[in-house]
DNA sequence: GAATTAAATGAACGCTTGTTTTATTAATTG
DNA sequence: CAATTAATAAAACAAGCGTTCATTTAATTC
């Protein structure tokens, strides 16, 4: 056998895309091969090489293109000028639901970073950066303000990326929390992180 | 060559823990292979043979003594019958020690888990559970007596356990901040979080 | 309908993996 | 000092790895 009947080149590419998130998220990257991939496809290995120059180039842009939907998903309902409190919110709802549909994704993106290149690990770095760096601005505007209590503008957001993200290891759809649920209490509980005084003065 | 000048066998062992350890943190159980352990001792990979039935039961044993070093370092700082805002603040600040001071043990622990046999892992997650829900009982009774304001025990325990074990993926010692102070900060803000009043009346 | 392009196969490559076996030397014991 | 045990080296093992190659078939184009 060769070319199979009703192949087509898009479809295959997005089931490879899906098959290797699902199996490098439940099994790491390194402990899955190229074989077992090609295998939950339906093709030979061989075929991969068609669209992934090598494995590693996969596993890049699958997280390539998770950090992009997530700045993309953060760009389209950032508030424009509102306050640092509206800001926050809105931040972290975002988050929540972004990391809680795409589970599997987030988990490659977090846990193999060691597999990559210097090159490319300082790429998906510069991306996350930029991501975080929304917080550390919203945190910022917040202390100065005078509506949030931030002791240390860096400090505080790595403790509240990692308590929101934190969210998809024990987080299961179906169960008896609905999204909305956690998300609120997620809210709920980084308002009370930052002492976030409610009451507007502007 | 066969057996060298000075060897012994504790020493040996104690320095593939080691070795393991550190390889395993920083590079993936998966991607270390047993001669850069081995290499990284100074000693032939079948050396590691003698002390480890299996490159698995080498994690395993790794993981088992941490999470039974937690437990333990837990045990020894535990108050007795204080109030639940008293043992919040030493859970907390006992933790946030112990994993500054094994960040890559905690590495290992958290990351490599489904690299385990599922009777392993069913015995690592065991500890672990053991282990929060001591926070779980503390937040539980801080609730009940009304010294602490928690939404949803389980899902807060998860969002503090998250928040304070994240200190080991940013948290550099020798840096502007010294373990006090990171300590002290997230302390502060899981007081925050859960609305501590710290005014005594019983 | 022939020529071309796209999509995939199947076999093979060289290399590395975790592990086992066997032999050898150092330290310890009686 | 002889016998025994502990600790290691060295070499080999089969299995599996990521990847390449030549080839074949399906779909498209002119």
């Amino acid at each position: 056998m060769a070319r199979t009947t009703g192949s087509d080149g898009e479809r295959t590419e997005a089931a490879i895309r899906e098959a290797a998130v699902d199996l490098f998220a439940r099994r790491g990257y390194e402990a899955v091969t190229t074989r077992q991939i090609a295998a939950a496809v339906g093709v030979q290995a061989a075929a991969l090489y068609r669209y992934f120059p090598t494995k590693e180039d996969l596993l890049f842009e699958l997280m390539r293109s998770h950090m992009a939907a997530l700045i993309g998903s953060w760009d389209v309902v950032r508030p424009a000028d509102a306050d640092p409190v509206e800001r926050l919110s809105a931040f972290v709802d975002n988050h929540i639901r972004f990391h809680v549909e795409r589970r599997h994704s987030t988990h490659v993106s977090n846990m193999e970073l060691r597999s990559l290149s210097k090159e490319r690990l300082s790429q998906i770095l510069r991306l996350r950066t930029a991501y975080e760096k929304e917080l550390r601005t919203i945190l910022r505007d917040g202390a100065e303000s005078g509506r949030l209590a931030v002791d240390d503008v860096g400090l505080t957001a790595m403790a509240i990326i990692q308590m929101i993200t934190g969210v998809i290891v024990w987080f299961r759809p179906d169960e008896r929390l609905s999204v909305e649920e956690v998300a609120r209490t997620y809210l709920a509980m980084t308002l009370r992180l930052t002492a976030a005084d409610s009451s507007r003065e502007n």
